[in-house]
DNA sequence: AATAATGTGGGCTTATTAGCCCACTATTAA
DNA sequence: TTAATAGTGGGCTAATAAGCCCACATTATT
């Protein structure tokens, strides 16, 4: 339950960045010599395989020039 | 700098939980009765000492009751 | 006064990210 | 055809959260 209720929410976040930054045409590897994220850590991301932590987020938000807030713009069930 | 930056933003995360709890009339151990996350832990997360991951801001906000881009509704500057 | 609740901080083990690098494949551009 | 770029996945070490528990001081509550 929960851990399906966790790994929705990181595909939900990681397509979330997937979008932004094909928005802006970055690939994985611009997007990290724009933050301080390595480019297959990036991909790791936007598949939903790792757990990142705030200052990881931080950077993204940096790197994709938007609010950390911006990054969690998706439907999610409140429960 | 960039260390600062980060810190700054875990303090900024840490009192928009600090204010969501306290709007809710939640004492920690409250709080930690409605989500997965130990009441210490939450002390210090909202003391900013702490670099949570995404699935313990999405059972933060399950405990607040609120959409987990609302934990991010403070102002940050975007550089 | 006695009890309960609260905030705080320390410690512990295990699991996992951070922060790298490398190699491979497929696609695009020169 | 050749070179460059892109996505993907594996591996490595060190740092850190997760998930606990406990103890203490302070502040309500009864």
């Amino acid at each position: 339950m929960a851990v399906e209720e966790a790994e929705l929410f990181l595909k939900a976040f990681g397509e979330r960045i997937s979008k932004l930054r094909k928005s802006k045409n970055l690939s994985y590897r611009k997007l990290a010599q724009r933050c301080n994220v390595d480019y297959s850590d990036i991909s790791k991301i936007e598949k939903g395989l790792i757990k990142i932590q705030l200052p990881t987020i931080l950077e993204l938000a940096k790197g994709l020039d938007v609010h950390p807030r911006d990054l969690f713009d998706f439907d999610f069930p409140k429960n």
